[in-house]
DNA sequence: GCATGGCGCTACATAAAGTGTAGCGACAGG
DNA sequence: CCTGTCGCTACACTTTATGTAGCGCCATGC
């Protein structure tokens, strides 16, 4: 029996392949470390906390994908202006999570 | 040898919990579809497109945990106070969704 | 030349996470 | 009782991620 892909939201509605992708392990830690300077994959592996390099890569050509970063053989690699747009809505989480971490106790 | 959960991001930072969360796959995916109304657990499986129960519930004890999230029993489960103000900070994505999927073509 | 070290990235066996389907126990009407 | 709905669990199976080794490329320096 033929199994299709699920991930990339079928719907065609924007805003699910977007929570959709996301969604998925260690794109959100990502987009965040790159948020002040371009970083190389072994620097970016170690910020998001150690994931594989194998996972790292496939999130990355995502993201790459997905035009949310870029990668410059100079630096690294870095948000593009889509991606820095998308990471400006994330930055109030920053404060909120502090809020939050001193609700829950 | 035993290995260690990594989950729930060891480093203690409020932010890198709230990614590592919101980084769990459905979980953002729950957390949007709760923005209108409370929903039933099996309406809320259905609207997010269909995952399994085992996970839906995995997911919607971690939100309870989180404090984002409760259950009326009389109308479903619902976002709290917290997981208002979260969800707020989500809404322009819904916006920039359709920006970006223009932008990709 | 030719080693050294950094670069992005791949291979692959093992372990963890998620799926699909069936069905439980509690409770509310009829 | 029977029926339906509720949140949720069990469990075999599939998919995804981990951990570790190491590749090919290129620049620097002896």
């Amino acid at each position: 029996m033929v199994r299709k892909k699920v991930r990339g939201s079928q719907t065609g509605r924007p805003i699910m392949a977007l929570l959709d992708l996301l969604g998925r392990r260690w794109v959100l830690r990502i987009v965040w470390e790159l948020r002040e300077k371009p970083r190389r994959f072994r620097e970016l592996q170690e910020l998001i906390g150690g994931a594989s390099p194998t996972i790292v890569n496939t999130r990355l050509r995502e993201l790459r994908a997905a035009r949310l970063i870029e990668l410059d053989p100079a630096a690294g690699y870095r948000l593009t202006v889509l991606g820095a747009e998308l990471l400006k809505v994330f930055l109030p989480l920053h404060v909120w999570s502090e809020k939050w971490a001193k609700a829950i106790g």
